[in-house]
DNA sequence: AATCTATTTAGTTAAATGCCTAAATAGGAA
DNA sequence: TTCCTATTTAGGCATTTAACTAAATAGATT
């Protein structure tokens, strides 16, 4: 289970414009490195991307999307796996799991201690 | 439905420590304002409380702890109403659940779609 | 070995953030 | 009206963030 820690880690990394839509383009995947689809030994997800790729898609300099996408790994929201001399990047999906699942639990019990508990009541 | 920009405000809202213990603090509820215990006429929720009781769970100055709960506000993760010259706090569960579906058809869709469409293969 | 490709590190800068105290506003009670 | 309570606004300051360019590192190719 996610700590306190790391689900404002998460939560700090998404709440930046460029890393939101960074992860969303890792998340959609749908393209992959240009050079790997004619190396025949490259053995990748097709959601997989890698760093230039990724900053091909935005204004920002290569630096700084590397520096996001940084930010994004230490979340645990994506995983980083060096293969030759490229960054395989793809979602991690695990970790997104889990967040949903706290915030499908928060709500559960917060109605279920309403209605058990307390209820909307007068206070006397 | 959530919007990107307002999910980039929920997640930026939440990506501080000092706001996200003032959330789980108004999430959690279970301590009223104390003057309403004596107040026969203020009806409001047990899960209500107001700026200067969440205040003084907090080391930060009253100022801090109110810029940042209208942060959170603005956020729409928390509402905010005035009666008579105190406002009352609750969390916004409408949207807390939004945010977990949210999360929850994105891992749904991602393992949708990759088994259905792509899988894991060796791009050639 | 020299070069090319992919990525990160270092150093700089402007803007945003998170905190503070003091003062202002708004409503309730004496 | 005056005072008290609750909250926000204003202004200031230190730290962090998000961007940049230039340089360094690491691996692949010639």
């Amino acid at each position: 289970m996610l700590d306190m820690k790391q689900k404002i880690k998460i939560f700090k990394a998404l709440g930046n414009e460029t890393r939101f839509l960074i992860f969303k383009n890792v998340f959609m995947g749908g393209y992959t490195c240009s050079i790997d689809k004619k190396d025949k030994n490259v053995k990748v997800s097709p959601h997989a991307t890698c760093v230039s790729t990724i900053a091909e898609h935005f204004e920002f300099s290569l630096p700084t999307i590397s520096k996001h996408l940084k930010e994004l790994r230490e979340a645990d929201i994506i995983t980083m796996e060096k293969k030759g001399n490229k960054i395989y990047i793809e979602p991690n999906i695990e970790t997104i799991r889990e967040l949903g699942i706290c915030f499908g639990t928060l709500v559960e019990n917060f109605e279920t201690n309403r209605e058990l508990f307390f209820g909307d009541v007068v206070i006397k």
